[in-house]
DNA sequence: GCCAACGTTGGC
DNA sequence: GCCAACGTTGGC
């Protein structure tokens, strides 16, 4: 299972939105390592859910319900769309400015690529963020696996 | 609201 | 194919 960091304006699009909603097409992305990224996706991998603009602050953590198909909004054929369902909350979100100062998590591609909205989370990292966000990493994969079976 | 970073566009 | 101009993102 990979591992991604979503960004979203809350004022476009917020956690809430997608918790009320149940799903989304996360459609629109005009960034070729975004999209190359959206590719790479597939349904079960987990998603850090980012407030940019507003908030900075990781929220929740989305699932990849289904892989990228073209983007029905692009005529070119060259974007995709891939749909994400909300998977948990966060307890507590997770400032930019506490990953920032994290030795392990300062190092984030978030960093290195400020603009960028679809980001690769390493395994070590998206670990830390959930917990720091107040859930136990273990225990909800645990269910999570119970519940795909 | 400013501006740095950086991707895209278009003239040459 | 270079690069200046321009547009967008997103932190501050």
């Amino acid at each position: 299972m990979k591992y991604w960091l979503l960004k979203s304006e809350p004022f476009k699009y917020a956690w809430a939105d997608l918790v009320n909603e149940g799903k989304t097409n996360w459609d629109g992305v005009r960034n070729y390592q975004a999209r190359n990224y959206l590719k790479e996706m597939i349904p079960g991998d987990l998603a850090l859910f980012y407030h940019s603009n507003e908030g900075k602050e990781v929220v929740g953590i989305a699932r990849i319900s289904a892989p990228a198909i073209p983007d029905p909004q692009d005529e070119s054929g060259k974007w995709v769309m891939i749909e994400v369902a909300p998977w948990r909350s966060l307890k507590n979100p997770v400032s930019l400015n506490a990953l920032r100062t994290d030795p392990l998590l300062g190092k984030m591609d978030i960093f290195r690529q400020m603009r960028l909205s679809v980001t690769q989370v390493k395994p070590d990292e998206f670990e830390a963020i959930v917990a720091l966000g107040g859930l136990d990493f273990e225990s909800e994969l645990r269910h999570k696996n119970e519940q795909t079976h």
